[in-house]
DNA sequence: CTGTTAGCGCGTTCAG
DNA sequence: CTGAACGCGCTAACAG
């Protein structure tokens, strides 16, 4: 079956393709009764306007980019849920790009994006990046850009997040008060806004309760979770001081859970694990995880409602709407602590 | 700045359009050393070709839709991942779509994805749906179909699956030899494919084995997670002399576990739960959660494979090309059955 | 109120 | 080997 477009409407009706086009817009300039007509027709021949054409046209895609390092893990899929949902709302499509965590992934992606063919981006940059020229571009073809989770901070646009900072102080603060001395913490990948945030929330908490923070008991997990599984039992054995684990994320929490498991050091006895997560599973584990769970659905809506915003006015986004959502402390359900 | 067009090339370098934009294809006609000339001046203005004037002279979008239920469900997320990968490889863009189970969003969707905007379709249907006319409109339009998980059988294209009887089989008979005697099923929706075939793995294996098939064991589990979970207790209430449980999707194995945590019915001792389930976690529950596990980042990879593949050659997909991976049971780690 | 005309940017004839 | 001309399907400016 061939597609049905404008010119064989405008055939049907002895009509010319631009009344038909205005009808079907609902343009003040048509009569009432065309109108009805035309749109009668189009609905039973089952007319769809070829977004291509419109979009050429118009140069306006009606489509956004979501760009993630990762689709598998919890927070990462609940964004997009929230973003999925508003772009639904306001008619917008969505196209989706996982970086795999990778520089010359998200180079490539955002390159081909620089071609029109979203009108606007949302972004969670991934670990291995360091430089931002590939999204200096994209700004510079005025293609808008919100970041949301791991921000850039050298590009002056509208960042979402959770109060990283306030959230690691109160992971930390928590441990402490449960007790514990000699606290270790899983940093994810260096280059990330969101682990420098809060790491320095657990720095601070750890100074604040008259602490010594031992940079040793701070360790890298930007490995595969067998490896850093690994570096964690490793870690764990050589300090056996270690009464206490804030992780920075899922994976890592699952990482150091297991090593402890392992290890056959008993959770929370022996040693407390807190940790970023929106797995709610984390909550049924026995004993459950603490868990500090980020808004992720709303993080999602947010940032993609800025975007629609800025598409919709046709104005700049600026750094001033950035939005910072608190995050939650779940605490273990089943076990004290 | 503005976006760089051919147009602009030409100019810059005193060639037609044309030329330019055969020395950027590759095209035998142009001299090698024009086309070098090109190629350097396009990278230097960062020059991308316009998707949207592309698709529209070509008639191919480059595009695929993605269809589902919904994201926050570690199946369909490490779907996304193998389809993402695949269509990477191949160039191609991925749209992605949530019907959130509604049958009237999927319509909706079907309906837009029907004007061009994509070359072929990677689906799962929702639970709610029970006609297949938005997808009839698709094929006559000749979008090609890949079906995964949960398929249409009226539409004669592919589908990827998981070997759902077997699968369903294999738990039953599971919790059987583990000494069960008495096994409810909680049954996603009826409509689906894959509660029905896993459904008749359950009512087989239990025949097999000379059990008596008690109707009123099998509950449906369309609603949200309280209701399911309250369904769960009442069930575990009236009939005591339930001493395992089958689910069969993650969701209702969460429910059915907590259902039993919040009656203070032991597991496994007293009660034995199996499920399908892609949530790694599961199998750190302490007792550990039994799951048949699906392969899902290859059901994303194969039925992308697929899709590609027919859009290549330019033939359509015959139901022939389906395909059935084989799930996996993962039985549980700390604790015996 | 309706129709004519002129592109959007690109790829594909067909002439030279 | 290169260029001129046309049209993909749609929208917008301008006539009537």
């Amino acid at each position: 079956m061939k597609s049905v477009n404008l010119k064989e409407l405008a055939q049907e009706l002895n009509l010319s393709i631009s009344t038909v086009s205005k009808a079907l817009r609902d343009n003040y300039e048509i009569g009432q009764e065309t109108k009805e007509r035309v749109k009668k027709l189009a609905q039973e021949l089952n007319y769809e306007p070829n977004p291509y054409a419109s979009s050429l046209r118009r140069k306006k895609s009606k489509t956004i980019g979501v760009i993630i390092p990762e689709v598998s893990n919890n927070f990462f899929s609940q964004v997009i849920n929230g973003i999925e949902e508003v772009a639904r709302e306001n008619d917008y499509h969505v196209l989706i790009y996982l970086t795999n965590e990778s520089y010359s992934r998200e180079q490539t992606i955002s390159h081909h994006l620089a071609s029109g063919r979203v009108d606007g981006i949302l972004m969670s940059i991934a670990s291995e990046t360091q430089d931002y020229a590939h999204l200096k571009e994209l700004t510079s073809k005025n293609i808008p850009i919100v970041f949301f989770d791991r921000v850039c901070d050298e590009l002056a646009t509208a960042k979402v997040t959770t109060n990283d900072f306030q959230s690691g102080y109160m992971a930390t603060q928590h441990l402490i008060e449960a007790g514990c001395q000699c606290i270790a913490h899983l940093l994810i990948s260096s280059n990330l806004s969101i682990g420098q945030k809060r790491m320095q929330g657990y720095v601070k908490a750890l100074e604040d309760y008259g602490i010594t923070c031992d940079a040793s008991l701070i360790v890298n997990g930007d490995k595969t979770d067998a490896e850093n599984r690994e570096t964690m039992k490793q870690l764990l054995r050589s300090r056996p001081e270690i009464d206490g684990i804030f992780a920075s994320v899922e994976r890592l929490a699952m990482s150091s859970y297991e090593a402890c498991k392992e290890l056959n050091l008993a959770i929370p006895e022996n040693i407390k694990i807190i940790s970023f997560s929106n797995l709610y599973v984390a909550s049924l584990l026995d004993p459950a995880l603490t868990t500090i769970t980020q808004p992720a659905y709303a993080i999602g809506k947010e940032a993609a409602k800025i975007l629609f915003n800025s598409l919709d006015k046709n104005k700049p986004i600026s750094a001033t709407q950035s939005l910072e959502l608190s995050s939650e402390l779940i605490k273990r359900k089943s076990t004290a602590v």
